[in-house]
DNA sequence: ACCTTAACTTGCCAGCGACAAGTTACTCCC
DNA sequence: GGGAGTAACTTGTCGCTGGCAAGTTAAGGT
């Protein structure tokens, strides 16, 4: 599997989305340059264009991997604890771990927000998060339920962002999600 | 006041800041061209450098202004009403009123932020936004008064984060402050 | 064996950020 | 009121980038 022929590269649109989601755990979403992925890669500056159109679409792609890596940790966690307050932990736990994924997800500007595959993505964390909120002791009535929904999205996604801009910055535990869950419990007292 | 002399512009470094802030709330702070700026400044594609030296140091100035304005909007709040909600309310509202300013403040890795013009700016907002939760009804114990305030910071800033971000796209009324009420209300059941 | 097509490369162009060096005009001081 | 000094810009240039066009190589089906 490790392969090194000449003009082939063999998993290139892989290694394109591996390199730059390092890329922008350095540096930022906005100094992202394809030519520098493709020098990475160890393939001619216009190799990416060939597999994701421009960068638009290679940024598109990051963020559909990005939403169904969400949705498959949101399901896991579901599945495991039942339990809404660590499917925030959950969450938050995804942002640290995926940030340069979760920094493009949420910052449509920088890609397709239209793409068909992208929609279908983020619909399913959509899904997989207020499917948390059924597993309430105590769900609230329909009507409520939408805004206990937003909420809690809210404030798990506030404190990702937060701390991934650094806001918290010397304060607070070196585990984001042990920092995050007494935080989180706040909501539901 | 109305200056059109050739070589003088007389406000352009103002000039330069409010048409950063329009570009950027119509294509993203990836898209910004400090040569755009100039064109639509009327300037020379160079004389943006002399008021803020490179691009970061463009933003740095946007976010230090979005930083104060924030600041001054929680502080008015904060006299007005005394009540945490509604300081929530105005975090809100400054987000979707200062769009531009608000993705840039939170988004370091766009300028410099280590500036100290920047550091006391944030600190100013960061005092706001904590100096509002001693006006609750049942004031937390001082160890708890941290947590308490990082969810209610959470919650709003998640909340006007996704608005900006279009992820609650079609539902919700128009008025971001009166859709966001309800939500943060959640936090203080 | 051949033909189609996918996976790349090479070469090019305009736009951008940054820098250096020059030009204009305001201000202050005598 | 007339320089001197400096702030506010301009012009010119460089290397880098994204995107396009046209060519080259390999893989896979028939």
């Amino acid at each position: 599997m490790t392969e090194k022929r000449s003009y082939h590269h063999g998993d290139l649109r892989r290694a394109l989305l591996a390199a730059a989601a390092e890329a922008i755990a350095e540096t930022g979403p906005a100094a992202l340059s394809l030519r520098d992925l493709a020098r990475r890669a160890g393939v001619s500056h216009a190799a990416p264009a060939h597999h994701f159109g421009d960068k638009a679409g290679l940024l598109t792609a990051l963020a559909i991997e990005g939403f169904n890596r969400l949705a498959d940790a949101l399901d896991a966690s579901r599945e495991q604890t039942g339990s809404l307050l660590e499917s925030g932990v959950t969450y938050v736990r995804f942002a640290a771990d995926n940030r340069a994924h979760f920094e493009v997800m949420f910052q449509p500007s920088l890609y397709e927000r239209d793409d068909p595959e992208l929609v279908a993505a983020r619909d399913r964390s959509a899904a997989a998060l207020s499917s948390g909120v059924s597993t309430l002791d105590e769900p609230p009535p329909a009507d409520e339920a939408r805004k206990t929904e937003l909420a809690a999205w809210s404030i798990v996604h506030g404190f990702a962002t937060l701390w991934l801009s650094g806001a918290f910055f010397d304060e607070l535990e070196s585990d984001i999600g042990e920092a995050a869950r007494p935080v989180i419990r706040r909501l539901f007292e």
